[in-house]
DNA sequence: TTGTATGCGTTATCAC
DNA sequence: GTGATAACGCATACAA
């Protein structure tokens, strides 16, 4: 038989019924041992593997997690790749499929929950009218569950690191964008600076290289050698590190660098960054993990929706500094 | 009513059978304008959206695809994250789900199809052991059906563009692997060679940037002005742009440099490369297209697998040429 | 051309 | 603690 076995085959190998054999997968605390041991062994025996979509269509459920990217689809970046493999990694776990999908096409279909990433202030208001379990990757001022590191402690990391190594002057390179995690960014800079006694000076810019290689060069008088450059993004960190070479400086030595995000751009880089670097893959399976548990804690008690909407759920992960060649005190690994 | 439509519904609303809704959908042939008419408008009205799952479970089929990423998780490139866009856009339109999966993971679960990428050699003796329709992304030697772009034509594009640049020496960076594309790409260099009555010249490495600039930098004194490097990936060709930068050569007066991919590292290295471009998000949705048709054409008629092995489906996109700064007559857009 | 009955694999409900 | 039955939404086969 190259068919596939069913739980009713299952259940005859084992001579019992399809119901027991059912129990044994769900609630297995209903069913005595010695059945339970006869099922297991038939299940093995028949590789069994339950029915996606039967089990779908009995609990009323779809089984499928819409991964919405709110981002033009030419900025995609190895960033969102590396997410989406934790993200997937975790829903197959629990044979739930996924939908990728821009926001365009988000609502043709129905499904279980949304993950969604990218989302911007603008955002809200149609994330507002989603009618089902929702996580956000990445932190926001409008009181959803999110998971995302922590950017905070990401730039207090970086900004310790640039005291520490003993660069005179550290200025920040933000991302012009009022959201929450270059908020985050930025205050945990501020702070570091702040409790060292140090004067904060912040620029932003749009997250693109060339604008901050353009600063550099541009305002290359104002920068007294030994200053260290805190970015909020590998992107503008590669940005300075241009600008610097062209403008001919030394690289650790009179100016350091340090990106953020530690998404493959950090290693394309020549020198290679010394950056804040993220779990993605960790965190994108975290954030479908809670998704996941959201969902299946929703169905029992249908006591309306949100039963306690007090204790939001947000889960950082601490980011990493990674040390290399665009900061004194280089080590190879 | 929040709760969803149902085929039921409709039928209701339009005052006929569920048989006819579902008629009207699957074989509108069979129906007559006038009820066909009432059932559209009823489905407008409801909102009608047909159950995945229940679709899924009649048709003895699971409506869900995996996607099949063969290569170290560490390697996870823009690329992957562009075709995945692609491939995700061509699914949710009809109403199928995806699964990214690791070969690891791989044989868990059901599913209808399979979309494999970055196949080496070895991966074969696996594949072949898949019992459901399946298309490659990435031409190959195993007979099996694939999507890629015309990487032979590839070549030919950019060693034109630096014949007729001007450049008197053009030396192929190829990678260093047995496989299809890598023989198509070096071929297209080889013939455009030829024709013009030109030496080939082709050295190899890993697909890793640090490789092809070392090689540079370590024979510098045999590369004379005026040559071209026409490279198999742009990884490839920031690494010869580095070891050229390092050696103060001039780019692109004394040194051309042309990439192969133009996904993301090509706007990311400074100056920005030259390249061979693949219609990647395109190709994406190609690729499962096909799948879906195979798929759908399998059902029918069930007279054994195969039933016509000898016509292969061997779909190539063309690639463009980008003019950028590695190259004479560089343009801006 | 249209409607009725049946089954897909699973789970919840209710008997036993 | 275990088993029979109905139901989830849709599509196929058959009847009208």
């Amino acid at each position: 038989m190259s068919t596939i076995a069913t739980l009713n085959d299952v259940a005859k190998l084992a001579n019992v019924s399809k119901m027991t054999v059912s129990r044994v997968i769900n609630h297995p605390e209903q069913v005595t041992d010695e059945l339970k041991q006869l099922v297991f062994k038939a299940m093995k025996e028949l590789n069994y593997q339950p029915n996606f979509a039967a089990k779908a269509l009995a609990a009323n459920t779809t089984r499928i997690i819409k991964l919405i990217i709110l981002e033009k689809v030419d900025t995609v970046e190895p960033y969102y790749a590396t997410l989406l493999m934790g993200v997937a990694q975790e829903l197959n776990e629990h044979q739930y499929a996924l939908q990728v999908v821009t926001q365009k096409n988000a609502d043709i279909g129905d499904c279980d929950g949304y993950l969604i990433t990218g989302a911007r202030h603008d955002d809200f208001a149609w994330i507002d009218q989603l009618n089902r379990p929702t996580m956000l990757f990445g932190e926001n001022r409008h009181n959803y569950d999110y998971v995302d590191s922590d950017n905070k402690y990401g730039t207090f990391l970086a900004t310790s690191a640039a005291i520490n190594d003993g660069y005179e002057e550290i200025i920040f390179f933000g991302i012009e964008l009022k959201e929450s995690f270059e908020y985050s960014r930025e205050r945990g800079y501020m702070d570091t600076m702040q409790k060292d006694g140090r004067n904060p000076q912040i620029v932003r810019f749009g997250n693109h290289s060339s604008e901050a290689q353009n600063y550099v060069e541009n305002h290359w008088h104002e920068f007294k050698p030994n200053t260290c450059f805190v970015c909020s993004s590998d992107r503008l960190a590669i940005g300075v590190e241009r600008g610097i070479q062209h403008m001919h400086g030394n690289i650790p030595d009179e100016f350091g660098i340090i990106g953020f995000d530690g998404v493959f751009l950090d290693q394309i880089a020549d020198p290679k960054l010394t950056t804040v670097k993220q779990p993605v893959m960790t965190m994108g399976s975290k954030v479908a993990a809670l998704l996941l548990q959201k969902i299946n804690l929703a169905l029992p008690m249908s006591e309306d929706h949100d039963p306690d909407r007090n204790n939001r759920v947000e889960v950082m992960f601490s980011p990493e500094l990674i040390r290399r060649q665009t900061t004194r005190n280089y080590h190879r690994s």
